[in-house]
RNA sequence: GGCCCCUUCGUCUAGUGGUCCAGGACGUCUGGUUCUCAUCCAGAAAAUCGCGGGUUCGACUCCCGCAGGGGUCACCA
């Protein structure tokens, strides 16, 4: 019947954490899953608290998860402007509708007297209600007075699509304000007018406007609107899950997420995850699949923690998941200096062996060093380990030699390396986590690393050997 | 303080009156994959379902209280 229409709102205030992402994706999931249409708003009606440049980071960093939006301040759409504070002009003919019709009046206090009066209810323990203050004649509204919403208090009972059937009393409907004295409408008025301009069906959004809803279905009542349907989403938690994941307690900017080498499908697998499921066993989603799977019903109503190992654990499956050709094009950005003259080829097959390794390529430079630069002789790499660390620099100087000549006529293919490795370990009798850990540090000068025959043979004949005899002349 | 929301393994969760002495996943631990790290596989430990009452033959699931946590009571969104 009606289009699917849903909407983010962000303020630009700076950046995007996880818990304004998911808000982002449900509201983006549920767009394309009944092919309506994804809108991008920006809230800019507060000048104070505004941040240059934030406007386009928060537009990256849709972009960047691959959430897409189909209307925005930057691409237009039917419905343009996507800028509050270019709507201005908008709120103005709503307002003097509510004027009109008696239902909007101007705030004659100064702000010191609304204080005071803020106070006093604290201090009774009250809630604070503006319209117990309700002046008798207000002024007429030039403009340069706050311009509140005659409220018309009743009790609500409405339903939210995640968190059900929600009540309330008339208490909790009050006269806020509609229009600052600098003009620009508050976030309770803009809102609403917005969203109906704009055919928005669904509003998604954070537990803290729950109380407020109230609020609005009045407004929605005197403006002769129809409400679109809510949906209440609960908080992300920080990791130590007592609060709100938030920027002061420092909520990581998504991108820099993108930015450590996770990859976005990865993102948006875990924050749609949290807190969502699909009712079945499965954790692995595709994008494609999150659009197919999503409904609101199945979003919980508790808040749920940010735990970032299963982030960690999620990131690492998608890579593992990855061809070769796609990993090696997407952590392109990620290796290590030394590797800036390999060749394409070289550094697929270093990828080949460090692709089950990788959690996120921020890992990629230390697990992949040793491939593109010989690493200083690192004698701690043998004093320290368990087995090694009991020979005789003699003994291990014999076991190196015999690996070297055996090596120097190796083709230098893994089955070929893998054959000798074996016929070396039978003739001199060493278990392999003596012989080949002592043959991975003395050609790596790492701790770990791929296995050692595929290790050797991308590292090549003249770069092995090389190694060899740089650690037996250090021993 | 008023109002509102929430409450199942450490964490994310399944679960809509019996098939649950509660299932999956992350994490942890153990073992295996002729070496390390990782992967993969197998297995283990891990929730008296916040507490207390009811309803019922039977409750994690329904009702009532309580407690704890969170949100809100801005010329912020």
């Amino acid at each position: 019947m009606t289009t699917v229409r849903t909407r983010f709102a962000p303020s630009p205030t700076g950046y995007l954490h996880v818990g304004g992402i998911r808000t982002a994706l449900f509201a983006f999931l549920l767009a394309r899953q009944a092919n309506g249409q994804f809108v991008l708003r920006l809230e800019d009606t507060d000048k104070k608290r505004e941040v240059a440049g934030s406007d386009q980071h928060l537009m990256d960093s849709l972009k960047a998860l691959g959430l897409q939006y189909d209307e925005g301040p930057d691409i237009g759409g039917p419905f343009a402007p996507y800028r509050q504070s270019e709507r201005l002009d908008h709120y103005q003919g709503w307002a003097k509708k509510l004027i009109d019709s008696g239902r909007a009046y101007a705030d004659p206090y100064t702000s010191a007297e609304v204080e005071a009066f803020r106070e006093q209810a604290k201090a009774t323990k009250k809630p604070f209600l503006f319209r117990n203050h309700r002046p008798e004649n207000p002024p007429a509204w030039d403009g340069s007075q706050p311009l509140r919403f005659k409220s018309d208090p009743k009790a609500y009972d409405w339903q939210d699509a995640v968190m059900g059937k929600l009540h309330t009393g008339p208490e909790v409907v009050d006269d806020f304000i509609l229009v600052k004295s600098d003009g620009y409408p508050t976030y309770n008025f803009a809102h609403i007018v917005d969203d109906a301009e704009m055919e928005i069906s669904h509003i998604i959004r954070g537990q803290e406007f729950l109380a407020s809803i109230p609020n609005y279905l009045n407004l929605y009542e005197a403006l002769e609107l129809t409400p679109p349907i809510m949906a209440t989403m609960p908080h992300v938690l920080g990791p130590s899950g007592n609060k709100k994941l938030s920027k002061r307690d420092g909520a990581k900017d998504v991108l820099d997420y993108l930015r450590e080498g996770y990859l976005p499908e990865a993102l948006v697998n875990f924050i749609a995850t949290l807190g969502w499921n699909d009712a079945t066993e499965q954790e692995i989603f595709t994008i494609p699949e999150l659009i197919e799977k999503f409904s609101l019903e199945h979003v919980g109503r508790g808040g749920a923690r940010f735990d970032e190992q299963r982030l960690l654990w999620m990131n690492g499956s998608f890579i593992r998941n990855l061809s070769l050709d796609e990993l090696f094009e997407r952590c392109a950005q990620f290796w290590p200096p030394e590797a800036a003259d390999a060749s394409d080829d070289y550094k697929k097959q270093v990828l080949g062996l460090v692709q089950e390794r990788l959690k996120y390529f921020g890992e990629l430079p230390e697990l992949s060093r040793f491939f593109f630069i010989d690493l200083p002789i690192n004698a701690d790499l043998i004093s320290s380990h368990k087995q090694l660390k009991k020979y005789e620099p003699q003994q291990l100087k014999l076991l190196l030699e015999k690996v070297a000549n055996s090596l120097e006529s190796s083709d230098f293919t893994a089955s070929d390396l893998q054959e000798r490795l074996n016929v070396l370990l039978e003739e001199t009798g060493e278990k392999p986590a003596v012989l080949f850990s002592l043959v991975r540090i003395a050609t790596t000068q790492a701790p770990a690393s791929p296995s050692l025959a595929e290790t050797l043979s991308v590292l090549g004949k003249v770069v092995s050997l090389r190694r060899l005899q740089a650690q037996l002349a250090a021993l």
